[in-house]
DNA sequence: TTACTATTGTTTCAATCAGAAACAATAAAT
DNA sequence: ATTTATTGTTTCTGATTGAAACAATAGTAA
């Protein structure tokens, strides 16, 4: 990672990632523990002056997840006053490097763009960077207590994945290539936190006429084999 | 207006303001036109280093429109490079007051986070601010090229607006207190640019159980008078 | 081979909703 | 009283949705 030291950073503009994962079961996001401090936080950065800012969030994400094309959109950006806390900045950071001036960029007010990643869980081997001692996943429904207003942003970007869920299968993209209509409407209940009619579920997906069917997945269980199921690549 | 020279503002943060009125026709946004320039653009503004950025928004509209408590969200945030064009910001500035130095804040790459309001259009008198000549209603289909991503930021709040208009009755921030239903469906099919079936827009509109009725209106015309509605205050 | 079982794909049936048209009411002008 | 334009409501039809039943089938066990 570049040393924050020095310049060619955008100073009073961060972003934060909240990366969502379906285990198979539960939905979950990255978080990451700062060194030293033990405090657990967003997946964030900053933005350099000659890139975009989803440039500057994708090469977060590059780091992180070792992964490239995956599905990233902005969903706020957070602007309040309470985001400016110099002394826990100066904890993180003082844990990783000698001590900052009094007046560094870092230490000032910030205001945080939201973004929100969609990935397939055991794609990933989640790696550490240079400010946190580690990065695991956690249940939406069991987050922790996070820095500054993390678990408002983590909120905001639940409420988004909600009511986006249905535009152009949004969902698929936390599942491997090809899936069985189970494993869709899995991912579907643990998003919106309730369970759905499976005739109903599987009978509207088809509808949609995205997805395409593929060969059986004959998984050992002894019963009828499901069919895999992958996004239509459109014409 | 603040003087620009004096510090306190977020350097490279910046918002835009996507300011929707209906004139009982048309749907159209307030578009300022830049001293000497004539470049128009989006009315916008800066942060303060105390204040929301939300604050930051409703201080530039309240200056404007001279409106308070109006609608007002956020819908996306602008982080392109291209944004810097100090020859133009220069310009700008130049007709204003004394040529700035050359590393001046002002001078250098911003991220704009956008806004949009819902107004009522005859409640307002337009008021341009310290760097603009002029103020006007321009029709959302009848946009002329704007200033740096402007065009593009545009479309953005129309998109949203389009796609969120049935939430809570957005619409009717662009209508006065009580109006009919036929001024409702006008706003509708404005924004949604189509034709909409008088009845089942009735139906849908009553059944969502938000709006109240009250007294007609006799407006003058030979045929029944319409009921004029209200929003419902929530309990 | 032949039941048996668990799971999946599909169909059916009723209830609800949506789009188009017809019908009913009415305020003002003639 | 008649006419006209507009508004509020109902009716009819077809489409959509929710719940349950039915059908198919891959493995297991007798």
């Amino acid at each position: 990672m570049a040393n924050l030291e020095t310049t060619g950073f955008l100073p009073h503009i961060a972003y934060d990632s909240v990366i969502f994962g379906f285990s198979g079961e539960k939905l979950k996001i990255l978080l990451i523990e700062y060194h030293k401090t033990g405090w657990l936080a967003l997946p964030g950065g900053f933005v350099k002056v000659n890139e975009t800012l989803d440039e500057a969030v994708k090469r977060g994400l590059l780091e992180r997840t070792g992964l490239d094309q995956i599905f990233l959109e902005q969903f706020y950006t957070f602007g309040s006053i309470e985001r400016v806390r110099p002394d826990i900045m100066k904890q993180i950071l003082s844990a990783h490097q000698e001590d900052l001036p009094k007046d560094h960029w870092l230490l000032d007010r910030f205001i945080s763009i939201g973004y929100y990643a969609l990935i397939d869980y055991d794609k990933v081997e989640p790696t550490p960077d240079a400010f946190s001692d580690s990065i695991n996943w956690y249940s939406v429904d069991e987050i922790p207590d996070l820095l500054f207003d993390h678990n408002f942003i983590v909120k905001k970007a639940l409420d988004h994945l909600r009511t986006h869920l249905d535009q152009k299968l949004l969902s698929v993209n936390l599942l491997p290539e090809r899936f069985t209509m189970k494993e869709l409407q899995q991912v579907y209940e643990a998003i919106l936190g309730e369970k759905l009619n499976r005739a109903n579920f599987q009978r509207k997906m088809l509808s949609l006429g995205i997805l395409e069917r593929h060969e059986k997945l004959y998984a050992g269980g002894s019963h009828k084999a499901p069919y895999l199921y992958s996004l239509k690549k459109k014409a």
